[in-house]
DNA sequence: GGTCGAAAAATGGCATACCATTTTTTGTCG
DNA sequence: CGACAAAAAATGGTATGCCATTTTTCGACC
C-alpha cells in the first residue's frame, strides 16, 4: 500500500473562505444532500430546463462546492431519475415522455393497491383514525379551495395508507415512484378542475379501510390513480408535442 | 468562492505504485463497480458475514483502492440493501428478517402480475417465442435435474414477461426488487424438492401469455410467488432463529 | 470497584490535484 | 468549401490530506 505520511500537502493556507464546509452556513446535512436539494428547486423552477446540460465543475464553481459532494448530488437525482447521466456528456435533466408517466403511474397504481389490501389487514386503528383526520383536513381544504394544501393532504393521506401496509419494502418503492411523479401531479393538480371525483374516491377509500375492506381498497386506490392519468395525459401530451417541435 | 489556484499541492510524489488507478490491472469499469462486485462476492461467500462490520478504510486498503471509490462502492451496495449504512458505524452486512422478505415477495409478486398483465397486451409474437423458448430450455434442465441452470432460466423467464410488459419503470423496479431477494431465493432453489408444482406453472403462464390472457397471467403470476414464498418460509424462519440465538 | 472525563482512534465529509479519455474546436490543406 | 488532424476543453475517475465529530479506550479519582 502507498505511505500517507509521503509529502505533507500545504492544504489550502487561507482560502477566502472554504465555503460551506467549515465556513459559515454550519449545515448538519451532508453537502451532498444540500446540494441536490438546490439542482431539485432549480429543475423545479425552470431555472435548469429539461434538456439541459449540468456541467459539473461549473454548477460546483457556482455553487461554492467542490466536484465530491457534486458528483454525489448527481448520482443521488439520476438514482430519482430527475437527471440522467450520459457518458462524457454530463448530466441533463430529463424529463419523461407521456408514455414513461402512463408506465410509472401504472406501477404506483398497483403499488398502492397492494398497500391499500395489506394496510386494511394490518393498520392499527389509531392509524386508520389518522388517515380519516387526514382526509377530514384535506376536505377542509377542500371547501376553502386551497389547492396546494390539498394536493400536500392527498399525498400525505396516500403516504399514511401505505405506511399502514407495514411493508418496508412497499413504503420504500412506493416513495420512490411517487417522488418520479411528484412534479407533473403536482403542476397537474393544480390546474384542473376534477376535484369532486377525487373527493368521492377519497371518500369511498376511507370507508373501505375503516371495514377493512381490503379487496376494496385495493380496487379504489388501483381506479384512483386511472383517473389521475385521465387527469395528467391531456396537458402531458401537449407538453411533449412542444418538445419535439 | 474559493480559488483553486492558491496552495499548488505536492501530490505524491512518488507512491509505491497508485494501485489499480493506473496500474496493472487496467479495467475499463469504474473501480467503485469492480469493488462493489468485490464486497457481494465476499458477502455472498459469507466473507463477510451479516452483521459484520465493514469499515472502509480497512478494506479500501486491503483491496488497493483509495476511499473514493470505497465510499461509492458502499453506496451502492447499500442502495441495494446488500448493506446498511449506520452514521459513525460504518457499514455492516444486512441480512433480512423473513418478515421482510415476506414482504417483498409480495412486492416482487404483484409487480410480476402487473408485468403479466401488460405484457400480454404488450409482447410482440416473438418475444412471447422467446419466452417459450426459455420455457422449453427450462423443461430440459428440469428432466435432467440441473438445478443451478433450471433456477437461472426460471429467473430469465420472469425476466422476459417482465421486459415483454415494455414499461421500463416496472422493469426496472422489478430488477430491484428481485436483486434483493436473488441470494435468498437462489440458496432456497437448490435444497428444495417442491420442482414439479413451479413446472406446472410456468407451464399455465405459458399458455396464458400466448392466449394473450393478461387477467390469467397476472393471476398465475402473484400464485407463483405465493408457492415460491413457501417454499421459503421454512429455510428462512430456521435461519432467523439461528441469528437469534 | 465504579464513575466521570480526557486522550486516542474511528468515521464521515470535503477540497484538490492528477490522469486517461472523449468531445469539441480550430486551423490548415487539398 | 469541406475533410481532417492537431490542439484545447470537458469528463469521469481517483488518490490524498485535513477537519470536525463521534466512539472508544483508559486512567485518575472518589
Amino acid at each position: 500500500m502507498m505511505d500517507e505520511e509521503r509529502a505533507s500537502a500545504p492544504d489550502e493556507e487561507a482560502g477566502p473562505e472554504p465555503a460551506a464546509a467549515t465556513g459559515a452556513g454550519g449545515r448538519r446535512l451532508p453537502l451532498a444532500q444540500v446540494v441536490a436539494a438546490h439542482l431539485r428547486d432549480m429543475i423545479a423552477q425552470s431555472e435548469l430546463a429539461p434538456g439541459d446540460r449540468i456541467r459539473e465543475r461549473e454548477i460546483a464553481k457556482r455553487l461554492a462546492v467542490s466536484r465530491t459532494p457534486m458528483r454525489e448530488a448527481l448520482r443521488l437525482l439520476a438514482a430519482e431519475r430527475l437527471v440522467e447521466l450520459l457518458p462524457n456528456r454530463g448530466a441533463v435533466v430529463g424529463n419523461p415522455s407521456a408514455k414513461e408517466v402512463e408506465d410509472l403511474l401504472s406501477v404506483l397504481a398497483t403499488l398502492e393497491a397492494l398497500a391499500g389490501e395489506q394496510a386494511a389487514l394490518r393498520a392499527s386503528e389509531a392509524e386508520i383514525a389518522e388517515v380519516r383526520a387526514l382526509h377530514y383536513e384535506m376536505l377542509a381544504t377542500f371547501e376553502r379551495g386551497d389547492r396546494l394544501a390539498y394536493f400536500k393532504l392527498n399525498q400525505a393521506i396516500h403516504r399514511a395508507i401505505v405506511a399502514a401496509s407495514h411493508n418496508a419494502a412497499l413504503i420504500e418503492l412506493h416513495g420512490q415512484t411517487n417522488a418520479r411523479l411528484y412534479r407533473i401531479r403536482y403542476q397537474s393538480n393544480l390546474d384542473n378542475d376534477q376535484w369532486p371525483m377525487a373527493v368521492e374516491e377519497h371518500d369511498a377509500m376511507l370507508r373501505a379501510l375503516s371495514a377493512r375492506d381490503a379487496g376494496g381498497l385495493a380496487r379504489i386506490l388501483r381506479d384512483h390513480l386511472g383517473s389521475t392519468w385521465a387527469k395528467v395525459r391531456e396537458r402531458l401530451e401537449a407538453a411533449d408535442r412542444d418538445l419535439c417541435r
